[in-house]
RNA sequence: GGCCCCAUCGUCUAGUUAGGCCCAGGACAUCGGGUUUUCAUCCCGAAAACAGGGGUUCAAAUCCCCUUGGGGUCACCA
């Protein structure tokens, strides 16, 4: 058997669509799975844009994942050019050679007279077909025609009488009629191809053996059949691979949409996390970063394992418990007759989960590694390499436990990093724990002079000795536990209440809780 | 509207190709209980689905037909 060879051919839109990722994946589970080859190939065909600013994003997030190509740019290979902009003689050469064989033609209808034509189908229901005026066109017109510079464009000749099947890896036997389609145009009237005949000439020349794309690509899966059959190539093997859906939806999920999302429950979260964190990393209106792109997680502080993961187990599984799974497990495991039919919601909460057992997995060095970024960005700390500084980062991790879930989650935990005159209250719980409790500021006059002559300040020590307090106060630990975290954190809720002040240490523990008494009577 | 695709818990899915091992398994989310004298975690438990209707068969989530629902696509976009 011939070298399995895939590709994903973006379009350079100036950013990486999440499932367009996932269709990546697919193509590049299944050329690793197999020993072969993945290559990357870019639709550049609409030359309007900067090219390099609008295919960043997109490598930068293949870089990111971890998803290494085989051929395409930067890396180049022996079917180049791997820019579809590059290619034209190509597409140029095919098409002469289809006009020669009379498997195409030159059609000189305006847009005008091919408008009207569809309206008078649709008017008399009935299904659109061309035509094909310009087939009945005696030489000396068409010579006529070109010397008036008339312009036309080249359309494929639907051989009408044929039904077209296709044998799809996922979804089996699909077939279509070839009397029902339009003649497809496949080059425009300025000299340039159109997707349908470029990505053909592309596939067969690169040896893709495995055309792994979206579902919506299925219906024009015939016309490519078409030309891949009267260019006399083989067909590759397609397998059609459900779309990413939008949260609790089944509609496919896309960028136009994104005001709908924002309003939707299962993907707020998302935009507020954006809301949240972008921002304080110095990133203006979230940076135009949404969920729908693959940046977004990243900047975010996901993983790449998780994302991977969780894109995996979209419309594919491996088994009917393995959720879990590395991205060398899934190279190992991934096969096309694993893959889904029916369209699957993108569950921000499952990828919450998935993202929670990669960084669990993390060392604490590398947790630091992610995290010290997003201190540093948002100011909280100088100089995130400092060892003091890196030892008080690490600590704080090691105190979130679970609750450090995206490396951005640090900054919820700011009051480890701020001046202790400049520990913002939540207000809410400042007064509920402190001003309106009528034995909350006694009592943490009480704890600070305890804690102000500790010798030990360790948490176990720390543990100890508000134990000790309780039982002389003859009170609960919830009498105090709730003042006294609100006074050192500003917070209701952190990580436990004995590492909490051992990592702020004394000196900040008993400046803070006598701000806090102090802000409670000055109002 | 034409053509095409899809249909199992709220969600992602296992099971459908080779009908019985499935009064349908797992995961996420949800709810309840326990641990943590705070929060998160963790542990235990609960609730939760074969779209509907006809067949075929001793037996159907699985095969056939119809209906319904959802989605994709109908460009000189990709």
């Amino acid at each position: 058997m011939s070298t399995v060879r895939t590709r994903f051919a973006p379009s350079p839109t100036g950013y990486m669509h999440i499932g367009g990722m996932r269709t990546a994946l697919f193509n590049w589970l299944w050329a690793r799975h197999n020993g072969g080859q993945f290559i990357l190939r870019i639709d550049d065909t609409d030359q309007e844009r900067n090219l390099s600013e609008a295919l960043g994003p997109i490598l930068q997030a293949f870089k990111w994942l971890g998803l290494n190509w085989d051929e395409g740019p930067e890396v180049e290979g022996e079917y180049g050019p791997y820019f579809q902009s590059e290619r034209n003689d190509l597409y140029r050469a095919a098409v002469d050679q289809l006009l020669a064989e009379g498997k195409a033609y030159r059609c000189y209808e305006t847009p005008e007279e091919i408008q009207a034509d569809r309206e008078a189908a649709q008017n008399e229901k009935r299904n659109y077909l061309n035509l094909r005026r310009s087939l009945e066109l005696t030489e000396s017109e068409k010579e006529q025609y070109e010397a008036e510079g008339r312009p036309s464009v080249v359309r494929l000749l639907v051989p009408r009488d044929q039904k077209i099947q296709i044998d799809d890896a996922v979804r089996g036997h699909v077939e279509f009629d070839a009397g029902l389609m339009p003649d497809p145009v496949i080059l425009r009237g300025n000299g340039t191809p159109l997707y349908n005949l470029a990505t053909v000439i592309d596939d067969a020349q690169m040896k893709i053996t495995h055309v792994i794309r979206a579902e919506e690509h299925l219906s024009n899966t015939p016309v490519q059949v078409l030309i891949f059959q009267a260019l006399g190539y083989d067909l590759p093997v397609f397998a059609h691979i459900p779309f990413v859906a939008a949260p609790g939806g089944k509609e496919k999920l896309s960028k136009r949409k994104l005001d709908k999302y924002r309003k939707s429950p299962q993907f707020k979260k998302m935009f507020d996390k954006a809301e949240a964190v972008f921002p304080r990393i110095g990133l203006e209106n979230a940076g135009g970063l949404d969920p729908v792109m693959v940046e977004y997680y990243e900047k975010i502080g996901y993983l790449p394992e998780a994302i991977l993961n969780a894109l995996a187990r979209l419309g594919w599984s491996l088994d009917d418990k393995t959720e879990i799974m590395s991205l060398d497990k899934i190279v190992e495991n991934f096969t096309l007759d694993r893959i889904v039919k029916s369209a699957a919601g993108l569950d921000p909460d499952k990828l919450l989960s998935f993202q929670s057992h990669w960084m669990n997995q993390l060392s604490l060095e590398e947790k630091v590694a992610h995290c010290s970024p997003y201190l540093q960005k948002a100011g909280l700390v100088k100089d995130a390499g400092d060892p003091a500084t890196r030892q008080r980062i690490s600590q704080v991790i090691v105190g979130m436990e679970d609750r450090l879930k995206v490396a951005s989650d640090i900054l919820d935990f700011d009051e480890f990093f701020v001046a202790d005159d400049q520990l913002e209250y939540d207000e809410k719980n400042f007064k509920k724990r402190i001003q309106n409790s009528e034995e909350a500021v006694p009592l943490l006059e009480k704890i600070k002079n305890r804690l102000a002559n500790a010798d030990d300040f360790h948490a176990e020590a720390l543990d100890k000795l508000l134990h000790d307090f309780v039982e002389a106060e003859g009170i609960g630990m919830g009498q105090i536990i709730h003042a006294l975290r609100a006074a050192v954190s500003g917070k209701g809720t952190g990580i436990g209440m004995f590492d909490c002040l051992a990592i702020l240490g004394k000196e900040s523990c008993v400046k803070r809780i006598e701000r806090a008494i102090t802000l409670s009577q000055s109002e």
